[in-house]
RNA sequence: GGUCUGGUAGUUCAGUUGGUUAGAAUACCUGCCUGUCACGCAGGGGGUCGCGGGUUCGAGUCCCGUCCAGACCGCCA
C-alpha cells in the first residue's frame, strides 16, 4: 500500500493516526533544527514535519536531500502543528515522519509548480506533465470532466444514447480542409479525419437510433485561435421525428441545466432572434447580449445633406457608447486608429457627442444641424453624456467593424462578465451564401440543411434569400452550438446538391451513400452540435479553450511537447507508396 | 496568405539619445537560523541579448533578412 490516505483529507479529529502519504515534494523549509516539507497529490497539500528531537536522526539526513518535485513516502503520526495555518484545509495538523522512502527523484523543473507561476505559456506547454500539477490546469481538467458527467446524465435521462462512429473516413470538398490519413492496404488512396459525425449521425437516424449523442473530436485543418484547436471536441445530437422545436427545446434544457448545475444559476426562456434580426442590431450572427450598445441604421436621417461618404454608402450606422461624450479628442482619435487597423479595416468614424445640456457637437457639424443629430440620437438610443459612432461603407464590411467596435468596447468597459450568462438562440439562418472566390453559392451551414419549405421556390431566382431551418445557440458572444432540420428525402438532396454546384455524378461519387439511404425509409430528422472546449471555457469564465484541454496544440497547430508533426521516415513512406516533392 | 506584438540568466522581466564589466526578482548552490508555511539572514554560481547579414570607432539598442511564440484578419460547410 503506498498510502493510507491523500494529502488534502487529514484533519485535526485525525490526531494520532498512524499514516502513509506519498506525493510530491512541493517545497522544504530547512530551519536547522526543523525541516517541514510540504508535500502535495491532486487532493491538497499536507504539512511533514521532521524534528531533530523527535525524528530519527537518519531520517533527518535524508529529509535534507529532498528537493522539489521529488516523489515521497512517508509513514508518520498526524499531531497538532504548534502554529497553525488557516489558508489551507489541512492547515491544523502536520504529519510527524518516522520513515521517508524516496520513490523517485527530480530535476530541478523549468518552472515553479505554483498557481502563480513564473512559467510563460510556452515553457509549460513544452512541459505540460509539470503544468497539469499545477491547480488552475489541474482544476480546469477536472471541470471539463464536471460538465462532460452533466452532458451525459442529463442526454441519457431524455432518452439520448451515446453511440461512437469513425475516425477513418472519406473526405469531402465541402466545408473545411480535411486531416487525411494515407491507407497502406489501399495504394494510393486516403483516408480522411471526421470534420464532424454529420453523416455517420443521420445514417444512424435512417437506422431506427431515434436519440444519437457523442462526446466527440472533431478535425480540422484550418488556422488556429485562441478558441480553436485542429482537434477539438464536439457534444454532436441527432434526433428523428422532431420538429425544430423540439429540438431547440431540448438543448436549451440541457443548457439550463449545464448552467443549473455548474454555476448554480437559473435562467428563464432563451430569447430568439432572427440571423436577419441580429445582423440589423448587432452586425453579428453571434450577439453578446450582455450588454446594449444597439445598432442604429442611418441612412434615411444622413443621406440628406452634402456629406459625400454617407451619400455613397450603402449602409450608415451607428452605436451610441454609454457616458463617453467625456472622451477627449485624444481619446477620440485612438478611437478612429483602432477601427482603422487593417484587422477592422474601417476607413474612417464619424462622432457625435451628446453634451448634458441637450446639444451635440459632432465631426461632422460642417454638414449636419442639431436637428439631424437629434434624429440620430433617436435612431441609436443614445442619451445625454453619450458618444454616438458612426461607420458607413459596404452594408457587411460596416457591420463586422461595427461589431468589432461594440465588442472591444464592452470589453474595455468591463461589460462583458463571466460570471453572467446570457443565451440567445439564433433562427432562420439563409440556406445559401456567395462565395467570391469560388463564385458559387455554398452551403451556410452544411449541404444536409433543409430550406424552408415555403422558400424553396426562391432557389432558382434568388438562392441568396433562401432561409433554412438552421440555427445556432450563442452564449455571451460565442458561437457555442449549431444545428438544422436535415433534408430526409433523395430527391430534395439532390435538389440542393444541383444548387452547390454539384453534378449529379460528383454527387453520388461523395454522398451516394446518403441518397441511396434515404431511399430505404429515412424518417424527419435533425439535430445540433455544441462545441464542448468552448462551451466549458465559457462556463469556467475563460476566454482560451487551451487550459480546459489536457494536451492543447499551439498557435501553428504544433505539439511543442512531442514535437509533432514530425518526418517520417523512408520506410514508412514507401510502404504507403508516398513520394514527397519538397521544395 | 496578411497585420500587429514579443524573443535578454533555469524562469518572468527591466535595459534611456548607440558608449565602462548587461541588471532586478525568482529559481538554483553553500552556510546560519528553536514553529516555518511567499520563512528569514549572509554569501555564491549562472548570459551565443533567437539566428544571419549590414551601418558604425563602437550594436542588446539602428537597418535588412530569417526563425520561433502570441493575438487578430483571411480561413474555419
Amino acid at each position: 500500500m503506498y498510502r493510507s490516505h491523500s494529502c488534502g483529507e487529514l484533519r485535526i479529529a485525525d490526531i494520532k493516526k498512524e499514516v502513509t502519504l506519498a506525493g510530491w515534494v512541493q517545497k522544504t523549509r530547512d530551519k536547522g533544527f526543523m525541516i517541514w516539507v510540504d508535500l502535495r497529490d491532486r487532493y491538497g497539500i499536507t504539512q511533514l514535519i521532521f524534528d531533530e528531537e523527535r525524528t530519527p536522526a537518519a531520517v533527518v539526513e535524508k529529509a535534507k536531500t529532498l528537493g522539489r518535485e521529488f516523489v515521497i513516502q512517508v509513514k508518520g503520526e498526524v499531531i497538532e502543528r504548534e502554529s497553525k495555518n488557516k489558508n489551507i484545509p489541512t492547515g491544523e495538523i502536520e504529519i510527524l515522519v518516522t520513515e521517508l522512502t524516496i520513490l523517485n527523484e527530480s530535476i530541478i523543473p523549468p518552472f515553479t509548480i505554483e498557481d502563480e507561476t513564473d512559467g510563460g505559456e510556452d515553457i509549460r506547454m513544452k512541459y505540460r506533465y509539470l503544468d497539469i500539477r499545477r491547480n488552475p490546469v489541474k482544476n480546469s481538467l477536472m471541470f471539463r470532466h464536471q460538465v462532460a458527467m452533466q452532458v451525459r446524465n442529463y442526454l441519457s435521462n431524455e432518452g439520448f444514447v451515446e453511440v461512437e462512429t469513425p475516425y477513418l473516413i472519406k473526405s469531402t470538398p465541402e466545408g473545411a480542409r480535411d486531416f487525411v490519413v494515407p491507407s497502406r492496404m489501399n495504394e494510393g488512396q486516403f483516408y480522411a479525419l471526421p470534420q464532424s459525425p454529420q453523416t455517420f449521425k443521420q445514417l444512424l437516424m435512417v437506422g431506427g437510433m431515434d436519440k444519437y449523442f457523442q462526446i466527440v473530436k472533431c478535425f480540422r485543418d484550418e488556422d488556429l485561435r485562441a478558441d480553436r484547436q485542429p482537434e477539438f471536441t464536439q457534444i454532436d445530437c441527432e434526433m428523428a421525428f422532431v420538429e425544430q422545436e423540439d429540438i431547440l427545446g431540448i438543448f436549451e434544457g440541457l443548457t439550463r441545466h449545464l448552467i443549473s448545475e455548474i454555476k448554480d444559476q437559473k435562467i428563464g426562456d432563451f430569447p430568439r432572434m432572427t440571423y436577419d434580426e441580429a445582423m440589423k442590431t448587432y452586425g453579428n450572427d453571434k450577439p453578446d447580449i450582455r450588454f446594449g450598445m444597439k445598432f442604429g441604421e442611418l441612412n434615411h436621417v444622413t443621406q440628406h445633406k452634402d456629406f459625400k461618404v454617407f451619400n455613397d454608402a450603402e449602409l450608415v450606422v451607428g452605436i451610441a457608447i454609454p457616458d463617453a461624450a467625456s472622451y477627449t479628442r485624444k481619446e477620440i482619435d485612438k478611437l478612429i486608429d483602432w477601427v482603422k487597423r487593417p484587422q477592422v479595416g474601417a476607413l474612417g468614424m464619424v462622432y457625435v457627442k451628446c453634451n448634458e445640456d441637450g446639444t451635440y457637437k459632432s465631426s461632422v457639424d460642417k454638414f449636419y444641424d442639431q436637428d439631424d443629430l437629434a434624429k440620430w440620437a433617436a435612431e441609436t438610443g443614445a442619451k445625454a453624456g453619450d458618444l454616438i459612432c458612426v461607420l458607413s461603407g459596404q452594408t457587411n464590411k460596416v457591420r463586422a467593424q461595427l461589431s468589432a467596435l461594440r465588442m472591444e468596447l464592452a470589453e474595455r468597459m468591463g461589460l462583458r462578465n463571466p460570471e453572467e450568462f446570457a443565451p440567445l438562440w439564433v433562427v432562420d439562418f439563409p440556406l445559401l451564401e456567395w462565395d467570391e472566390e469560388t463564385e458559387r453559392y455554398h452551403a451556410m451551414h452544411h449541404p444536409f440543411t433543409s430550406p424552408k419549405p415555403e422558400d424553396i421556390p426562391l432557389l432558382d431566382s434568388k438562392p441568396g434569400d433562401v432561409r433554412a431551418n438552421a440555427y445556432d445557440l450563442v452564449l455571451n458572444g460565442n458561437e457555442i452550438g449549431g444545428g438544422s432540420i436535415r433534408i430526409h428525402d433523395k430527391k430534395t438532396q439532390a435538389l440542393m446538391f444541383d444548387h452547390l454546384g454539384f453534378t449529379p455524378e460528383e454527387a453520388k461519387e461523395q454522398f451516394g451513400f446518403l441518397m441511396d439511404a434515404f431511399q430505404y425509409g429515412a424518417p424527419p430528422h435533425g439535430g445540433i452540435a455544441f462545441g464542448f472546449d468552448r462551451l466549458v471555457a465559457i462556463l469556467g469564465g475563460q476566454e482560451t479553450i487551451r487550459d480546459y484541454i489536457a494536451f492543447p496544440k499551439n498557435n501553428s497547430g504544433r505539439d511543442v511537447m512531442i514535437d509533432a508533426p514530425a518526418n517520417i521516415d523512408d520506410q514508412q513512406l514507401k510502404e504507403l507508396n508516398i513520394k514527397l516533392d519538397l521544395q
